[in-house]
DNA sequence: TATGAATGAGGCTTCATTCAT
DNA sequence: GATGAATGAAGCCTCATTCAT
């Protein structure tokens, strides 16, 4: 009974908002959001938007840190079970895309979006960039990378990861990219192998 | 004597404005570029800016379409020297960086940006997907390109060559790209090849 | 038990009301004052405030109104013990000086906001300058003051004991004012005496 | 005709943003002041107001500053004609008893109102309390004022000055003030003298 | 023609007050 | 009765665009 007191005073407003604000910000970008059309769509006034966070950036910057960290996390812990490069680039690539099909207004929040707007905050959290360049200094102490600029080789991988789903969101490419993530993992495989 | 110093003052604004939006709509968006930074960076009152545009909008769109046409069409001829996807590789992406390297403002607004803000502005004009996308057709008509999707191999390379320049900006990478290009062109190369 | 506790929780939360709005009000006037500050201050919910009073602004009168009476109530009977000028300024200056000394935040509140806030409100209550009025005029009818317009003598003698205080909080003055609260009811005599 | 032009051009609602801004300023308090007021009383947009100033604070902030730095230099002048207390405290009270009748809104915003609003810029500028602390310290030194607290006599001086002023305005006094110059001086002086 | 003051719409934020729990 | 989320009306400020000079 407390309990579901308790439960229903919880039952705040907050994940529409949440959800609205993520929805036009991967819309639109956070600048030509404007807290009105937040509201409108969370069907809340746009003051409750003030009680839950200070200002319509710290909501920006909220909903990309909580959510970077935990999908990092999680692929994180999806490469780990392998040690060789082969199967970590699937891994990656099949988490990320697995995950686009699952939230593609999430995912292009926190991937696809360039996000100037978010300054600073954006390097506070570890990234598929930072995966990525731990699997290749990985496979190159096992000299499962060929020669050259490891660096280089990082920003091809995660060109070809972020720009394949944004030519999904763009319909150049139809159907669920999970069904494309071998196709994609072994062409980063033939470039990358020694 | 009066009709040629009206004549110098137009020829000696225009420039200045449009590389003053330039500079700022790649820094902060188009967005949160105000006319009024623009008109200062320009050394120009506000009001002049409507001399030669109409809006800031169209000022935006503007300065898309003229730059990238051209650039698109240059890369063009560059890359229809060649007949074998090789050679074009090679073209097509020493172009593109050294083009980065000349005039990195310029390439991060035509490229780089994503430019929700030009809407549909922004597809009517060849760009080099359309390029890259041509290229492979090419390539597979001789034979030249292994079984898969043209478009997944298109939205590869395009990303490959993106976020290269990206993380040159981040100064991830650092140098100028041209130094980079061979190697570029050698791996979308492995992974398009028969 | 219960009832016991629902008493001694209401005797508890009204003076931590009144006084974390007194002392805000005093700090930051009444304006600037919010409803949020007086309910974190005074440890209690923002609602709670409406449970004892209409509105932020009936706080604000209720505070003056109280308070103000029951000290120009006290200041009259000090001054009623005497009957000359002399001493009745001293007993005048001295009560205002120790009421200040005991509460300096309650003193400002009532005698030195202007209270541009509180609108006609503030003129229903016997203040200071209605004692002083009332001292003069009867010390002028026993021969006690000198010629000169009463209300001109009056302002002098408030605005004495308003601007010494000032100058007490603005640490211009230091220590307590009690002290000093014979030299100026002498110089306010000095130049009332015929 | 150039200058004409010139004139013209700066023919801003600069003087009527300032006339209202001080009037309103000084009938409910800066921040019972909205930039609406002000707008509205001076019969411009409220963009207006940025044009002249970056904020509502500033706009407050300028209109003390400068005509207080001003009105205190002219008193100053005033009163170094003479060298003696007497004459200097008649032409200190004269002085400011003029300017109330002269304009008296903006005599109340420079002295009248206590500004907690204005923070510390109000302490940015020679106020009549610094002429009054020179004028008493000159004269102490010249024997001209009795034993006591020289920071005490100066708070009894400004306090009678400024109250006297608020009498007039509730309309507890009538007249011009300057027509009672001379009996506030001599009132004080009979304090001060020897 | 060039300027920059002015406009007016709209953005972000605050806050007294209400009300469901 | 107490809580604090929500409301809705302002408030301050910005900015693309216009227009008198």
């Amino acid at each position: 009974m407390d309990l579901i007191m308790e439960e229903s005073k919880r039952d705040t407003k907050l994940p529409a908002i949440l959800r609205a604000a993520l929805e036009l910000f991967t819309e639109k970008g956070i600048y030509a959001t404007t807290t009105k059309d937040i509201a409108r769509r969370a069907g809340v006034s746009e003051g409750a938007l003030y009680r839950h966070f200070q200002s319509k950036q710290e909501l920006a910057e909220d909903l990309y840190l909580t959510h970077l960290s935990y999908f990092t996390a999680q692929l994180d812990r999806s490469v780990l079970v392998y040690d060789n490069l082969k199967e970590r680039l699937e891994a990656l690539i099949e988490g990320c895309f697995r995950f686009f099909d699952e939230d593609r207004t999430l995912f292009t929040y926190l991937i696809l979006s360039e996000h100037n707007e978010l300054g600073r905050t954006s390097r506070k959290v570890r990234h598929i960039r930072h995966l990525v360049r731990d699997i290749l200094a990985e496979a190159r102490e096992r000299g499962q990378v060929r020669e050259g600029d490891l660096e280089l080789f990082g920003a091809m991988v995660i060109g070809i990861i972020i720009r394949v789903a944004i030519f999904r969101i763009y319909g150049l490419i139809t159907g669920d990219l999970k069904t494309r993530a071998a196709e994609v993992s072994d062409s980063c495989y033939r470039f990358l192998a020694p």
